[in-house]
DNA sequence: TTGTAAGCGTTATCAC
DNA sequence: GTGATAACGCTTACAA
């Protein structure tokens, strides 16, 4: 000991690693850290982790395929103990089948746990919230505020999530025997200035909804804003609700209804999921977290 | 190469680097992934560690000395060729003797960088935004804009930021003939409950600031959230102002007026830096980024 | 208890 | 150019 201190002697952990063949790192993609949704989940996921004696690997891919390729193949060469996947291809519908082999590939090798998406055609370990009911909930509480003519706003196409939520919205809508109109539903992407577009849009229209429901809090900060700058009143002359519950949501003036994915319960269990499997112990596949309105001035 | 695609080859990057004596990581300490100033730091380090070929292992020390500590022993054992250095110690007044050493003894065998920080009594590499200049901006653009009783609300005195700030509020008033009054500066903490409760307190004050400076964003949207709940107009019955110009000053409503330290500037310079002392050039020893006052409704 | 040797997957060196 | 070999710093197994 007192030669150890004498000479700083400064252990190795590649070397150790090398030998054990395991590293304690966590490699985590991720789509943007400028949307407040992730940072949130890996503050849960490296709360797990520290529990767990694990250690993140954080890769913003900014949502590139490309980039999350070689995010993908560094952390393998890196070798992780194990993945977590969010965003970019695994929320693509249409999502080129040799992107998806990379990933099984991997997944052979390394374990994986994908957060709020999926392996079109492979089995894989999920975590997930329940956005469809998230949706649903949401759609229900403007209908039960008194709204008739509800719109849709941002998000794209071609993301799973989209679809899913705008699928909820559709049916909600049909089950309370109100008319589904092509014109309340406006994509675009998940930005606050998409947010604001689409909104100048809605604005124009002559018979615009009275309540609308924004793909996250994001689009929805964009549309308030827009209405706001436009003299309406929220929620009184237009009611506007988010999704995720971001820190913003509860920051804005008028408080934003939102509804929360939970997201750093999502970081928590995916890393739990993802230490179990490293431990090839059996997990299930699919881990659904249960959505949570929180309802806010702008809704009522 | 047929037979490396036949046996699927995969490089191992940890015997590589044992060999290299270097990994091509860079450690990233900061404390807090719930506070958007940091994310957004790191947006930018890691935008010009991917054109350097380097990539950032994120530590989120929750501002915690020990975790701090635990993850620069990690990183050490983990071999990073570089540490960029945020929060926590760096920042702290009155820093235990032992925890500046320990940073002193790893840069004997790593490069770090600092950012917004020091480490009092050793020269460091440090990238910083003028903080002093950007509290004497916004103090005096409240000053002009006819204010003559500015509070200060939020920081903590523990801390070298803090003080800077202050020292800047104060000095800009005496040089405008403004008298400095102990009850209308109130410290607390970083977090918009903070400024939700000292706004409280400003409020029952008979003779409270007409405009306020708050040490972040988040303060400030606690203390506007707390005056409009009481029914104040920002900024017809209280100004208020922020600093650090998250995307929260612009999501706001009213938009909050803050002044921008660049925080993705700030990132980029100091990996720019960093990548610099690894390869032995010689650098600056202190990068000074100029602070940007932005304008908003809540201060006019 | 202490010590020695083999091996982890690379890279670099030095003969050939 | 090609091919064998040592070395990187650690762990583990086995021998002394």
């Amino acid at each position: 000991m007192a030669i150890i201190e004498k000479h700083k002697f400064q252990p190795n952990a590649l070397a150790r690693s090398l030998v054990n063949k395991k590293t304690g790192m966590i490699g985590v993609l991720f789509p943007d850290s400028s949307n407040m949704f992730f940072p949130e989940v890996f503050g849960g996921a490296e709360r797990a982790a520290q529990k767990l004696g694990y250690t993140l690997f954080l890769c913003n891919t900014f949502s590139d395929y490309n980039r999350e390729s070689e995010y993908l193949n560094l952390l393998c060469e890196r070798q992780v103990d194990g993945l977590i996947l969010m965003g970019g291809r695994i929320n693509s519908r249409h999502c080129p089948p040799s992107l998806v082999q990379e990933v099984v590939d991997i997944q052979r090798k390394i374990p994986i746990v994908l957060i709020n998406g999926t392996l079109p055609g492979h089995p894989c370990h999920r975590v997930k919230t329940d956005e469809y009911l998230g949706t649903k909930l949401i759609v229900q509480h403007l209908i039960d505020r008194g709204h008739r003519q509800i719109g849709f706003l941002g998000g794209s196409e071609v993301t799973t999530t989209t679809v899913e939520k705008l699928q909820a919205y559709r049916r909600t809508l049909e089950a309370n025997q109100l008319s589904y109109r092509n014109e309340w539903v406006r994509m675009g992407s998940f930005s606050m200035s998409c947010g604001r577009q689409l909104m100048e849009a809605f604005l124009t229209m002559s018979n615009r909804p009275t309540a609308i429901l924004c793909i996250n809090d994001y689009v929805a900060i964009g549309a308030m804003k827009t209405a706001i700058s436009r003299g309406l009143r929220i929620p009184e002359d237009i009611a506007i609700a988010g999704f995720d519950d971001t820190q913003l949501s509860s920051a804005m003036n008028p408080e934003l209804t939102s509804v929360s994915q939970q997201s750093e319960q999502l970081g928590m269990q995916a890393m739990l999921i993802l230490s179990k499997l490293i431990q090839k112990e059996k997990v299930t596949k699919l881990t659904v977290l249960a959505p949570n309105l929180i309802i806010r001035q702008s809704t009522q």
